[in-house]
DNA sequence: CTGAAAGCGCTTACAG
DNA sequence: CTGAAAGCGCTTACAG
């Protein structure tokens, strides 16, 4: 009861085991008709190849990597990655690819994963996450000749491809419709700072607030914990001109950010508008239920395998346009109880 | 500026490949003088070992493979996983292993997962999740051969070992807690019925209730996501003698739940005492603060990878008991309005 | 304690 | 369009 091998295959097709393996491999070299009956008899056998077998032979070893540098203190906190890895299975399941899941508690670890991951070939090709502006990762990457696709905005230098869902369009969407709401003092509890996404955030939120003129446009950073959130809402309102609606980086501090406010005395939307930036479960569950920034993660997961794929098959991988967050309107925000323009 | 091979390793250290496989693989059949100079001369070269031509020479992969069922509605919503994954990174690291995680939408995709792994000798060893009363991944795996350690309470016929922190006694503080306090109608709203560990607690509940002469005890099952933790809570509601504090499975339920009963006029704990079963961030920022058993997660996971490990290394694999979920009292539960005993 | 040799199961030029 | 052969980089009996 032996896993079967090539030799079976071939035996059994009555051919040689290069003819099977250039059938199976979709190459060509063999007739139609012959690779047909290589296929059912593959089949019959229950034949797969010996991935280390393949791999040994130079052909690629099917399994991309994805290493993710998570401090302890906020793990789990977001649902955003387990939704993103449904979505790159799903993907690379279609296209018989294994994701090798790698998690850190720092940084300097990752690069010891990538070369280890070059080294021994264990995986064709990289997704890199949480991008840093002037990461070193790419730099290593690129020496390693490990393909890549960044999650998130790529680098403006263009030398490794993106998948980006533009976070600038979302930021415009939602400080214009609180805009519209009257608000005309807005505060940004913004996420880690030297992130790409920050940044991107950030700088589309500057520019927005001189656009539209607003009175305040503050901002705070975070490491996107609730406890980092509930810190820069009492930060941000511990002014004279205290904003009147806050747009946060992550469900869990804008829930943490609804907490703080009620402690203050404030009532939501009543005293504070409240956003999320990426909606969950939680933001529908909460009192008021939050207002969000909703996007299909898992296709973006999707997208971002495809693209990683394409890269590795050698095709050129152009960044790619994931769906934009777009605002969905909930109990959480409402015109300012001040009623100033 | 080819990666080196053992070729190279022996050539340096003056040896043939065989002395630096055993010296590089702990193994007998080198001098301590020998095996210091090989290693000395492979960490020189920055020697890595190819996966592929170790695994295809008979060599373990150093891989094990976690496959998880997430149902779409499910996705991301608990952050149990996320935890569960880091604590096991945080063990198979120290040990050279690679996780191999795969997520499949039903229930059949995973049988045929196990099948591919182990005809490609991809994985080593299989930890199994969500284990269902009578399941049907058990008997597969053994068939298979592939080491497999069960992460939650293991089946009572012992033929697995298991990583299981005892729920039953978990349960037990937590109604005791509510008993002492001076309710004598609890509800449960329970997770997905037929999961072993689901079982393990309603039994608890229904054995401990007929101890302690409760004259409710109530129980819903749902899909652990938000809204049926809304739904079970208020059919457990909408009785006669409705219950004056309710259990939840998981955190997003308890949220729900405190939401859904605010929604229904009733003040927590006032008029319903909550209690979340796994604690999170979510718990501590809600109003009020939610009680909650908690646990150290990421340590379940890694037992449950040292557990694999063992079994891997043919170690006898005896089933290990994680520390168990305490209470963690918090805002959402006091005494009951009705001042009954 | 060491070295030479076979073999793991594929892929891929290369010659027919 | 096909077949025989070399080779990928290790591990592991086996003989010295």
């Amino acid at each position: 009861m032996k896993r079967p091998t090539i030799n079976d295959v071939a035996r059994a097709a009555g051919v040689s085991r290069g003819a099977v393996s250039y059938a199976l491999n979709g190459r060509p070299g063999v007739s139609e008709a012959t690779r047909r009956r290589i296929l059912s008899a593959a089949e019959a056998l229950g034949f797969h190849a010996d991935s280390a077998a393949r791999a040994l032979a130079g052909a690629p070893s099917r399994t991309v990597g994805l290493s993710l540098y998570r401090p302890a203190s906020t793990l789990g906190v977001e649902p955003f990655f387990m939704e993103l890895i449904s979505g790159l299975e799903a993907e690379l399941s279609l296209r018989s690819y294994a994701l090798l899941l790698h998690m850190v508690a720092d940084r300097g670890q990752e690069a010891a994963v990538y070369r280890r991951w070059s080294r021994e070939r264990a995986v064709d090709g990289v997704l890199v996450c949480d991008l840093l502006e002037e990461d070193p990762r790419l730099p290593l990457l690129r020496e390693l000749g490990l393909p890549t696709v960044v999650v998130g905005p790529p680098p403006v230098g263009g030398a490794v491809a993106g998948v980006w869902s533009d976070d600038a369009v979302s930021l415009r969407e939602a400080v214009e419709y609180l805009a519209a709401l009257g608000h005309r003092r807005i505060g940004h509890v913004a996420g880690i700072p030297g992130l790409a996404h920050t940044r991107v955030r950030t700088d589309a939120f500057a520019a927005l607030a001189r656009r539209l003129g607003l009175e305040v446009a503050s901002c705070a950073y975070t490491d996107y914990t609730g406890p980092a959130g509930a810190r820069a809402t009492r930060e941000l309102l511990d002014v004279a001109d205290r904003p009147t609606a806050l747009l946060y980086d992550n469900d869990i501090m804008a829930v943490a950010g609804l907490a703080a406010a009620q402690e203050l005395g404030l009532s939501v939307p009543g005293d504070l508008s409240v956003v999320a930036w990426d909606d969950s479960p939680v933001c529908r569950i909460v009192h008021p239920a939050l207002t969000a920034l909703t996007r299909d993660i898992p296709a973006y997961g999707r997208q971002a395998a495809r693209l990683l794929l394409a890269a590795v098959d050698g095709r050129p991988a152009a960044d790619v346009a994931a769906e934009v967050a777009h605002l969905t309107p909930r109990a959480s925000t409402a015109a300012p109880a001040d009623g100033r323009p």
